[in-house]
DNA sequence: ACTCAAAACTTACCACTAGACAGTTTTTCG
DNA sequence: CGAAAAACTGTCTAGTGGTAAGTTTTGAGT
């Protein structure tokens, strides 16, 4: 009873206070900023332009630009761990649950220029606030961990391991190449580039070929239709 | 003042303008600061601080805080090349040159956790100029021509292409991690990820993986011989 | 040595931004 | 209802990027 008076808001239906329903709508609001405009462009009124609201409303919600940009960095790793989750649930085997891992990583509505110049932005930006390096952290450690799990079933402990890290250091190159590169590097380059790594560092018999690539366009598939149908992009990284 | 129109005389043998010094003079006191303080908090009062000199002059040298900026990219990838062609010099054949890349991008001196944290700051900075993306797109097509130079001896067209791709994705993921991560990211680990990947891409017999390590040994000697005595520490990214 | 124009530099200034703050409206709940 | 808490607004200040006008230094031509 004492306890939960600190949280005093009970409107039933509704669970989330109007606080955290601003902080969400904010964040949402920067991102596209930072998107937009750059990050170097990126003002709190802009900010609060996007969402409706005045520049104070944004401090009132963040303590200062830090802290909003600290919310939209960890807002947008969740929704990248979000999209796998919701990819995993249709793989029914290492191999699909592996290019699951890599789809969501590079699927078309997440991975674009912009949003990756955005991404490499915030996490420049970002890279100062010891909270958000235990988020980074937390984030490369799960990418890995995810990884591993599948991998354990193609190699031993060791090579299990390295493949991991090494599959999630590509990850964070392709991404940081996209923001930077002038000509758009596709999603279909990107994961191309992650098969031949795969089969490099996974064995790679002929039948083995063949389980990745039919596992790669079954979670494409399900990516497309996830993403596409369920307002995915309206919702979170729209541009 | 007495010191400073001794800065300002030069000598014949000197064939640089007064501008193009202060010009790199200014780059290399911005590097600094965005070294010191990170992107954010780098103003160009700061940068004049460093320099020893006015606001107003770095303005005078650099129509805007971008030209400025755009400046110490390139002149830090400039760095990073000569450094690698420096350390080619005492490289004999393609082991010791393909070694030469990796030791190149990852040595001690230049590699280290704030000088990637200010790599990828600018790089995110300086996306929107197209005048960057093409020195960051020469800079990329140089390394992957280099890699390809030395791959080719042992792979066929199709693969070299590939892996050099590859491995330049690997280093631009490994400078983005060393940039962004809590724990501090050892050159000796950045390379014993390059040297696993190598060992991955390329013939990897018992005999490869002894040439590979003897070359390696090598260029990290001479490496560490070069930055060591050259003053390149005191020259370029003191830290 | 003198002139004078260009280059280097300084200073004063403007528009805008992050952030603080005090005051006002709206919600919430006893 | 009514008071307290939360949401919100407008205003103010210190700092920042950038401009422009003015001052000093440099150096080439006479």
């Amino acid at each position: 009873m004492t306890t939960s008076s600190a949280t005093r808001k009970q409107t039933p239906s509704q669970a989330r206070s109007i606080g955290s329903i601003r902080r969400a709508e904010l964040s949402r609001a920067a991102f596209e900023a930072v998107v937009l405009y750059g990050l170097r462009k990126t003002t709190l009124e802009k900010v609060g332009d996007l969402a409706g609201v005045s520049k104070g409303v944004v401090l009132h919600h963040f303590k200062d630009k830090g802290a909003l940009l600290e919310a939209v960095f960890r807002r947008s790793n969740t929704l990248l761990g979000d999209a796998f989750v919701e990819l995993c649930k249709h793989a029914d085997n290492p191999y699909e649950r592996l290019w699951a891992i890599v789809v969501a990583n590079f699927f078309g509505t997440i991975f674009n220029r912009k949003v990756c110049q955005a991404w490499v932005s915030l996490s420049a930006e970002v890279a100062h606030s010891s909270q958000c390096q235990r988020v980074q952290a937390a984030c490369n450690a799960r990418i890995q961990s995810n990884l591993c799990h599948e991998l354990k079933h193609f190699l031993d402990d060791e090579d299990t391991q390295r493949s991991a890290h090494l599959l999630s250091l590509l990850i964070d190159g392709l991404w940081v190449r996209a923001g930077l590169q002038a000509e758009p590097l596709t999603s279909a380059n990107a994961i191309s580039d992650m098969e031949y790594a795969v089969l490099k560092l996974l064995p790679n018999d002929k039948q083995s070929v063949a389980r990745h690539n039919e596992a790669r366009q079954k979670m494409e598939n399900v990516a497309s239709i996830l993403l596409g149908s369920k307002a995915y992009t309206n919702q979170t990284f729209r541009v």
